[in-house]
DNA sequence: TCAAAAACATACCAATTAGTATGTTTTTGA
DNA sequence: TCAAAAACATACTAATTGGTATGTTTTTGA
């Protein structure tokens, strides 16, 4: 492949994250994507042979790595998980410039709309979600064994509980608005307090 | 409108209702729903001047009492939250025979789904949350009355953490399975012993 | 009972959907 | 340089979409 012919793949990849973003997959037509990218439903179709073959492909080198970021990276070097998880949180909900509040999340749209109707799709929206838990999971768990953290905490459940949090109040925050963001955060303080 | 005519109406509703919870508003179409209702498209456009109208009704007439005998009226006679708001939360997880994990909870889809594209959908979804917010909020509030719970607490910042959590899990559901419902239920018991 | 209104049925329509057939242009490597 | 392959462009298609036009049947109330 060229490099502008990666450019064109990468174009079309792009243009549709930001449009299935806004809304949703489903109801994100391929002529949709094509307008937005300037590109031709030929080259469109040369490089994908179905809009959802391009769907997982968007997910993988656009969604999974920029999520990464977002989630996973701000916990590779924490230390102390109380404030670390809560500063991953504000920085997500409050700082991160392309979330748009009444769109919430892209990665929860999509397991919302997707992930009971195409496998493949979920397959790979769980594999994001696993790498998320797991930095969880070793933030807490390095932050017990530093004795910042009781030795009683379950740190899968503690995942799982800050997970759904996140994912709540990004669906919370379509009806509410972003002032909501700074009410969970709140709570969401206690709560860290308490694990230590 | 006579009881028949009645009885024509609902079943619409209803029949979209179950429709539209799994397979999405915007990707349910008006020809899905008279196909698996038995009534023609004459009848439907006769009840419903276009989709969304019967989209509002529907969220109104059906999914609005349905889902607050679910998530409202558990907590009308709680005297004790921290049990109380535990136990709402197993019921609506664990015991309701309507809900199928891998398609989440209905309400939270609608939301997910249509809060940022039709402005009506979007009030009518908020009634139903803030109903659902006050009875948390009552409940914790009667708790403290009763000394039940810590004198700090601050009963609107649970009721958006317990709402969000709720919100999320279903989320996770949809590509964890059942499993991860009694994982966070577990962390959910933690966080409530520390309200009181 | 009987006309008017309510309730429903059938056949259509223009726009949009994902995808294809068949080209033309651009790039590549010997 | 030049033929083959890669990359892209155009014009189409059959199915589906929400909605309408124009009926027929059923119900209602005086």
């Amino acid at each position: 492949m060229s490099a502008k012919a990666a450019a064109t793949r990468l174009n079309i990849l792009q243009k549709a994250f930001g449009l299935v973003y806004q809304n949703g997959y489903r109801t994100t037509s391929v002529d949709d994507i094509i307008a937005t990218t300037q590109v031709t439903k030929g080259a469109f179709f040369y490089h994908f042979k179905n809009k959802d073959e391009m769907g997982l492909a968007m997910i993988n080198e656009v969604m999974y790595p920029g999520m990464l970021a977002a989630l996973a990276e701000p916990l590779i070097n924490a230390t102390n998980p109380v404030a670390d998880l809560y500063i991953m949180m504000h920085a997500l909900l409050m700082e991160n410039p392309f979330f748009i509040t009444k769109y919430g999340c892209p990665a929860i749209n999509l397991i919302e709309e997707m992930a009971g109707h195409n496998e493949l799709f979920n397959k790979a929206l769980t594999q994001l979600s696993n790498q998320w838990q797991q930095a969880i999971v070793s933030c807490v768990d390095n932050g017990r064994a530093a004795g910042k953290i009781k030795p009683e905490v379950n740190s899968l459940q503690v995942a799982y509980f800050i997970m759904s949090g996140y994912g709540g109040i990004r669906n919370l925050g379509k009806i509410y608005g972003k002032e909501c963001y700074t009410t969970y955060l709140a709570e969401l303080k206690n709560y860290l307090t308490t694990l230590s």
